[in-house]
DNA sequence: TAAAAAAGGCTACAATAGTAAACTATAGAG
DNA sequence: CTCTATAGTTTACTATTGTAGCCTTTTTTA
């Protein structure tokens, strides 16, 4: 999967979403309910997204009615990540975080947990 | 100045970057010489980014030929933080540094700095 | 003061994104 | 075997974004 297959826009996004929340394949109608739910989007608007999404990459249908996201969630979330802080805090994660402390996004316990959580991962 | 001011594309972010990077008012030709330099573009590239940017209130024309961002680096970067974060960890800031430490895009040492200057600012 | 440089304003144009209708094919229900 | 729901395909339309040209006005400078 290149470069591209991530290059996902918001609406798309949704549509990734829905299909990251279920860890197989996921039937067309199950999505196009979720998203009429979730976003008020027509039936052709999912197509349309999912169509797009299939010309990029990101999605394979897997069988008539069924698809299956290619891109996987943590591979996007990172990737988006990456790219964020590129754009806006020079690549760097530290002044993303340093942001995120003194808006007061991220307290104090948080930071404490995400210690404590790094640390068990270092030592397992 | 509204949330609109800070819906800022990513062209026009590169002019809002040359806007910031001086503390006071910029005139346009260093603005024009800048971006020339570093995205390439011309001379009426500029000036229509600019013109949009004003008239989203994101900047303003301090006087003939010098501009002013009226959204300051902080506020853009708190902002769209917080709108990456709702589209993609779910608007918590917390996954969103899970996933910078697990990557490996947050080294330990960073954290380390962090949680320091956290303390600090907490007892200053 | 005439020419050149810079600024401002208007127009443009292709690509992308959001949103969807309409048509066609197919498979399952009765 | 025929309806009908669901899926797939094609087409569309508007707004936005990236990128820029051109014309007019103003300022600077030789």
């Amino acid at each position: 999967m290149n470069d591209n297959a991530k290059k996902i826009q918001d609406a798309e996004l949704e549509v990734m979403q829905a299909l990251w929340k279920a860890e197989g394949p996921v039937p067309l109608i199950d999505i196009r309910r979720q998203l009429s739910a979730k976003c008020g989007w027509e039936d052709s608007t999912v197509k349309t997204l999912l169509r797009r999404l299939c010309a990029k990459g990101a999605v394979k249908l897997e069988r008539r009615g069924v698809y299956r996201a290619v891109v996987t969630e943590q591979e996007y979330n990172q990737w988006s990540t990456k790219n964020f802080l590129s754009k806006v805090f020079e690549g760097s994660a530290k002044k993303l975080v340093a942001s995120l402390l003194s808006s007061g996004e991220l307290s104090e316990a948080d930071l404490d947990e995400l210690f404590a959580m790094f640390n068990r991962e270092e030592h397992k």
